[in-house]
DNA sequence: CTGAAAGCGCTAACAT
DNA sequence: ATGTTAGCGCTTTCAG
């Protein structure tokens, strides 16, 4: 009593495997009678495909690998999110591994990837890893390898980003026509990209806006709750104070708004403040904070999508590789606005 | 310039396919002299076993099934984080399927796994599952299954949950300690098993301690924010109000946390605030939520471990299906705490 | 439009 | 301890 194969259908239906098979895959050259007849003796003998078997043959295996530092991130689990639904659509499954920013989970990862015939591979590098050894070795096999998020110039294969800068340009744009004067950006360490871009999307609102670049007003903080706190003590000691804060993250704005909730001269809504995220709590905690949104499930999508086109692509043709820069989405709550909004929103 | 194979390295060493297969599996019946040649001969050509290929002969894939909801949310992604941790440690892949809590991605994602011929599948069920064939399909194949958070008993199949019961205990049990006197709960619809229960342990731990259990502090809501606020404002406006509220889950007790803090009488901390779940968002606002920890990830790892377990057991053996109900964690924070704390947490 | 035959890469029974 | 042989279930030439 073990499991049905496409012999047992021929036999039953006294043909040849071949013609199953070809049946079942709705080969052009089979007609549809005898498609027909054999989907409904498939049933009947309740036959799944075996796809170790197939794959064995053909070669193709309707996986793709996904490596992430970790699904317990929610950043990440949406990005998963988005990739199985783009993947399933189009009958592909998502083998998953994670590397907890590990540079050796993350090789072995590739490893076990490879091994497991996987027909693509997405992934976000782990922040421990230097060398793209491994990665380099997907290339050389001619898998198809996107990034997303982190990406790595230096590997040339297609990614799917989001625009920190605009985001940070638009975040600040929007303190600028709730009509705040004085407004602050609490950075992190410069040597990580993304926040040395939101930086400059600062400056740049800013100076497009014909407000002076104030040195003091720009402080640099270490990425946490805790940092987010202590700048915006600082801020809020200068002689000229800020009137708004555009914080580099969601836990940095965090720790700024509980410190300007415990500034005795504060009265709500006094100081304007943004994130930069959207992470859960920013639309639950008081008021609401304004933050600029990664869209998340939709870099997934994106990625899964880049596979799909490279997928039936001649390896020559693949001239430039892809990168997508994905617009980020201002989510206005409490936390930025004014008594009055003279003027509404413009595109 | 096709992928190495065992042939290869056969052919490289004089020797046969099955030695070297042999040898690259550890096989007991290999010189340890061989397996080093071996091993060498396979990193020098760059050998990747082929896993199709191996488990087509051998039957077993070294894959996990997993069937969620959806990544996105929170539990799952924590979940997903405990199960490919213990698969990872053991050889496993994890092979990911999102329903969207639809009875048809299920029923269809039972089919991709078992096409895949995953050696075990572990799976939270939809909500808009009332079937269960697919399942039952699962047990005929003699693969092991293994629930999570939402376990059905006529499956008759293993499963881990997590004591709501005992957790609402804990929660109420912990409001008493600290002195409050008027316990109201605000629940959620009946007819789903983890509310009921979580009802039943806030009933008994007042009954525990001799204290009355008054209808009027009992309320039953919709499980959001807004239903949350809702029940909090009637309880308010009771006679005789409350001071404390235990919430059938975070958002509940979110909700609840904003009507409290309108209430014009309230002062900060007059009101004790329990909720359930252990929301990213608890941990952020003002002040910090009082909750119920479900041990997310220990969930995952503890599912993924009665499949280590299963794996080899003898099939005829499996007598009763085990049922793992883990302990919930009071996570205590600002909301729950009088101002005096007189005795110290006894265990 | 269908059948015959070969083989993907590996492992396992049997032989030596 | 190693070699020989067969075959897992499927797809894919090549023939007809």
């Amino acid at each position: 009593m073990s499991r049905t194969t496409i012999h047992d259908i021929a036999k039953e239906l006294n043909t040849t495997a071949a013609t199953v098979s070809r049946a079942l895959n709705n080969h052009p050259s089979i007609s549809s009678a005898t498609k027909e007849v054999v989907r409904k003796a498939a049933q009947k003998l309740n036959y799944r495909q075996n796809r170790a078997a197939s794959s064995l043959r053909s070669g193709k295996t309707y996986v793709i690998g996904v490596i992430i530092p970790s699904a317990e991130i929610s950043f990440f689990g949406s990005v998963i999110h988005g990739i199985e639904k783009v993947a399933k659509s189009q009958g592909y499954s998502v083998l998953l591994f994670q590397t907890n920013e590990s540079y050796e989970d993350e090789a072995q990862g590739i490893q076990t990837l490879l091994q497991s015939n996987v027909d693509g591979i997405i992934a976000s590098i782990a922040k421990e890893t230097t060398r793209y050894d491994h990665f380099q070795e997907v290339k050389n096999r001619k898998i198809p390898l996107i990034l997303f998020d982190r990406a790595i110039d230096e590997l040339d294969v297609p990614a799917v980003v989001i625009d920190d800068y605009k985001g940070a340009y638009m975040a600040t744009e929007h303190l600028i026509r709730q009509g705040y004067q004085r407004i602050a950006h609490i950075s992190g360490p410069q040597h990580i990209q993304i926040f040395h871009e939101r930086l400059r999307g600062y400056v740049d609102a800013l100076k497009a806006y014909n407000y002076k670049v104030d040195g003091d007003l720009i402080t640099y903080g270490k990425v946490s709750i805790d940092s987010g706190r202590t700048c915006t003590e600082a801020l809020l000691n200068l002689p000229k104070r800020p009137d708004a804060i555009f914080a580099v993250e969601d836990f940095t704005a965090l720790g700024a708004l509980q410190a300007i909730k415990e500034t005795p001269w504060n009265k709500p809504g006094q100081i304007g403040l943004v994130g930069f995220a959207n992470e859960a709590f920013s639309a639950y905690i008081t008021p609401g904070l304004t933050t600029v949104d990664q869209q998340t499930a939709l870099m997934g999508q994106e990625a899964a999508n880049i596979f799909m086109n490279l997928r039936q692509e001649e390896p020559t043709l693949v001239d430039l590789p892809q990168k997508i820069i994905l617009d980020p989405v201002l989510v206005v709550r409490q936390s930025s606005l004014r008594k009055k909004i003279s003027r509404r929103r413009e595109e």
